[in-house]
DNA sequence: GATGATCGATCGGCACGCCGAACGCGCGCC
DNA sequence: GGCGCGCGTTCGGCGTGCCGATCGATCATC
């Protein structure tokens, strides 16, 4: 059994699953046989991409996502900016690697600029989208309703936001770098 | 003729060249044989995953790279710290855009710290790489070389980074966050 | 319990994806 | 000019991807 099938299965699987589809819908949706599908999700298949692009579109997904390493985001993932953080001598620089991810879909890239005492609630994205943010300035709570971390000037958090989700001042105003990865068909 | 040939044709194409390889050279490496290559190529192909597979291997690409609309950053984007944001008074929030793209392959999040008279010259990272960087502190030429702007304080630009580029502090030390988004198969 | 609908999985037949071989062209060397 | 090599393209044959139909299981309704 090949990797490449095993890839393309699990994406298959995954959106329709959130899609709420099944084999026939998808089936009557995409033009594409039950049959087809059914060996495709079960990793036995070889498909065209004529095959892929028809699924993809039934599926409301990019092209390019059903190819691609599924990832799994349940948790809130945080990073301390003072971590490995190497403070330059005189004419020096310094590089250093915050943290790194997987991309998919559309970004959108934001500054929040929280008052002092401010609490910001915001609802639900669409499922699957994730949220990164780095505090720039001041310190602040942020992740999923019930689930806030408390983040430092350069610590990075990233958080489903396919739920309530909250940024919170602490202390004094706080102002953060906000990047939204939204699942592939959002904008 | 459908759109998903075409896409495929394109990455292949552009990664081949870039690899500087024949077609004969490629089938040799990827086991696909040339005449599927260039059907394929010719955008009146209809491949397999198995084939993709083969060929984004033999290519040192990622599998998804294959099925990718090519992206064209041309420009320097920026948006000034202070433009459309709302100072806050007490109690209030401000969530601002900056910016807006589509994201492929992995993320990455860097402190970059320049120390006064700073200028440090990035060699290209692979085509289609697009950074962002904010100054946290300080000020900051940033860009491609020669196309280098200047950004104060809580500014942010984005810029193509698959081309030579430069952060140099201006008037003294900087700080700035960087987001490096790679073309799907770097990190 | 019988019937109908829907579910995912399996079956056999046909069109087509991919193969090796051959083609036509351009280039460098003798 | 002739030859050999490498380039991308074309050709015909074989294995397989995808199809509609069918299967067995489950559920809801009468």
């Amino acid at each position: 059994m090949d990797r490449a099938a095993q890839i393309v299965a699990a994406n298959v699987r995954h959106h329709r699953a959130r899609a709420q589809l099944s084999l026939a819908d998808l089936a009557r949706l995409s033009g594409v046989a039950k049959a087809t599908l059914s060996s495709l999700e079960a990793g036995v298949g070889n498909p065209t991409i004529q095959t892929l692009w028809s699924i993809a579109n039934a599926l409301g997904a990019g092209f390019s996502d059903l190819l691609v390493e599924p990832a799994d985001e349940a948790e809130v993932h945080v990073v301390r900016g003072t971590v490995g953080v190497v403070t330059p001598e005189d004419g020096a620089e310094a590089i250093e690697l915050y943290s790194r991810w997987p991309a998919r879909g559309i970004t959108e890239s934001y500054a929040i600029v929280l008052g002092e005492g401010t609490r910001y609630e915001a609802g639900p994205h669409a499922m699957g989208t994730v949220e990164h943010l780095i505090v720039v300035e001041g310190a602040a709570f942020a992740g999923p309703a019930g689930k806030l971390v408390r983040l430092e000037r350069f610590d990075y958090a990233r958080f489903p936001a396919d739920r309530p989700h909250v940024y919170e001042s602490i202390d004094g105003p706080a102002r953060c770098l906000l990047i939204v990865s939204y699942a592939p068909h959002q904008a």
